[in-house]
DNA sequence: AAATAATGCAACCGCAGAGAC
DNA sequence: GGTCTCTGCGGTTGCATTATT
């Protein structure tokens, strides 16, 4: 058992991805489809392990993937879910489009914790001393409505100075009748994990 | 210009959960 | 019910790049 490990250790291949190795995954999963890494890895005729063939789809091959730095806002709501959730760098990400959870670990880690930190230090009454924070206004209800009987959402923020944070103005044409057609949330980490499922 | 330190990011590792057999 | 394989997640490491001395 141990000596299958070391075998596949020796044999496969490890470090940064080539550009050819790139264009060979890209191309295979364009004709086959996600999934499956073990056999991606395989039958591709990469000499990298499923983990790693999928991990370079997800993080970087993947259409849609959003490159450079994060806007102000991706920041925010970086800070705040990371405050609600802690390290659920998934969910995170989930909730911001072309972003992967380990860029958002990455980003949190090199940029945001040291932030935070230091305002933690410099400015007691930030984001955590917020007032609304502690106060979810959704229930947890929400989530169990399926995915089908969501309506069509729109989402506005908007930067309140006062506050120091972003409003979010969630608009729902949605057929749950005991819930408001438009939701305001001071803390917009409810509003989005409670109703929107990871993408 | 060279050496060293600091930083940022890509990739790896180990673990846990889910599903198949 | 037990075992195996696959997949996904979070933590960590290692290397390349940039800044500083």
């Amino acid at each position: 058992m141990e000596k299958r490990v070391e075998e596949r250790k020796t044999l496969v291949k490890r470090g940064l991805w080539k550009p050819e190795e790139d264009m060979i995954l890209r191309s295979y999963i364009e004709t086959h489809g996600e999934g499956n890494w073990a056999d991606i890895s395989r039958k591709s005729g990469l000499k990298r392990g499923g983990k790693s063939c999928r991990l370079r789809w997800k993080n970087y091959l993947r259409p849609n993937i959003k490159r450079g730095s994060m806007s102000p806002q991706e920041q925010d709501l970086i800070i705040r879910m990371h405050k609600l959730l802690g390290n659920r760098w998934s969910l995170i990400a989930g909730r911001l489009p072309g972003r992967t959870d380990n860029e958002v670990k990455n980003y949190w880690n090199t940029h945001l914790n040291k932030k935070s930190n230091s305002s933690k230090q410099n400015a007691p009454e930030s984001i955590s001393a917020t007032p609304f924070i502690d106060k979810p206004v959704m229930s947890t209800e929400v989530r169990s409505h399926g995915e089908g009987e969501r309506g069509k959402e729109g989402i506005s923020n908007t930067w309140m100075e006062e506050t120091n944070c972003f409003q979010y103005d969630l608009h729902i044409e949605s057929p749950i009748s005991h819930y408001p057609d438009t939701l305001v949330f001071v803390d917009p980490c409810f509003a989005f994990t409670d109703f929107f499922p990871p993408l």
